[in-house]
DNA sequence: ACAAAAAACTAATAATCGTTAGTTTTGTAA
DNA sequence: TTACAAAACTAACGATTATTAGTTTTTTGT
């Protein structure tokens, strides 16, 4: 049957991480079959095999490429000059981002990790504790510059965190909304509330 | 081998519901087998099913006692005479409520809804986008009436839905946070923003 | 105490799962 | 063109799945 034949740009790998994260976000990774997947690229299951070690190997490549990327760009807010505010307005239009341009894979991230493999499942979680540990501390960076009101940065961290990752009505409304509106709207919304 | 025995109060249904909520919240629906939901029981797997039709019809049982409580409530909020503002509050607190006395439940309805039967599906989600519109229109009414910034409004709730919805990690933080501390933060949070 | 109903049990089902083994086809480089 | 490697194939595996059938135990009502 047909090979698969990777795209300009993106290794026969990729093709498989991206075709697996859109099953995987729309079904769940346990309700999506090994042979569900080779379907979705025109080969037999065995044949994925060629590519792949296992299941959970995709899984966890997929949840590691964007806990990565999104421990990267928090070193670089952490690392810049900016204020409390505006760090924390990099670190919502990132979210947002990344979610807007590759929303199968940072939906899997966010929330089938749960199906990881055991040993991978604790240093994925780690990665993520350290993020939000890192927001935290630049919220309460903003209360202690009189940047923010004093509420509780815990909270403050876990709702914002919420509110960007919540976000599964996109998937159809991308020519309803662009990248830019949400980012504004979002922001705008969680900065300085919807009370005029 | 222990008979189920009911606690004050509650049905046999409702303890298998109760566990079962626990077990796919945790773990996910798929990756709960009939088996592990019986031990937690105290009983053998065939035994569950004289108490229960199908392994799908306890998701669904799940899904659907949470979507009518929200539902009913929603229907409360649109008939009372309250403006946008009171609304809001009283949807999001009654959110925020659900979620910290029936966490299980309420995330399994939030999270695990896209593994129900085929038919069962359509109507849950039809509940669902009936919730949501209400949540616009209410905040359409408060954009009108000058109580709410002129944001757009599938956002808004989009927004604020996520925010109240993703609370994973209140899981363990039960006795870190009252109820209280909770809705007066991201109430406040979400209506005025973190900025000073 | 006794009959009926409820709820537990054991044993077994077909279906589906991820994965391996062994083989054949396809693509590539000399 | 020929040889080698990559990647496809078919067939099959043991394990696990939800569920049924048939039987025994337990509880309940009189």
């Amino acid at each position: 049957m047909a090979k698969i034949t990777p795209l300009l740009n993106g290794t026969k790998k990729d093709i498989i991480l991206k075709n697996a994260a859109v099953l995987f976000r729309t079904k769940g990774y346990k309700a999506t079959s090994v042979r569900e997947l080779a379907d979705s690229l025109g080969i037999e299951a065995p044949s994925l095999y060629n590519h792949i070690g296992s299941k959970g190997e995709i899984l966890q490549d997929i949840c590691f490429e964007v806990a990565t990327d999104f421990t990267l760009f928090m070193n670089e807010v952490l690392a810049s000059h900016n204020d409390a505010k505006q760090k924390t307005i990099k670190l919502l239009h990132h979210h947002l981002q990344k979610l807007y341009i590759d929303f199968d894979k940072v939906y899997v991230a966010d929330y089938e990790w749960k199906q990881l493999p055991k040993k991978q499942l604790q240093s994925f979680l780690a990665i993520r504790k350290q993020y939000e540990n890192n927001f935290i501390s630049i919220i309460e960076e903003g209360t202690t510059q009189n940047i923010f009101k004093n509420l509780n940065a815990k909270i403050v961290v876990l709702t914002l965190l919420s509110a960007v990752r919540g976000l599964e009505l996109l998937q159809n409304k991308k020519n309803e909304f662009t990248l830019q509106a949400l980012q504004h709207t979002m922001t705008n919304l969680l900065l300085t509330g919807i009370i005029h």
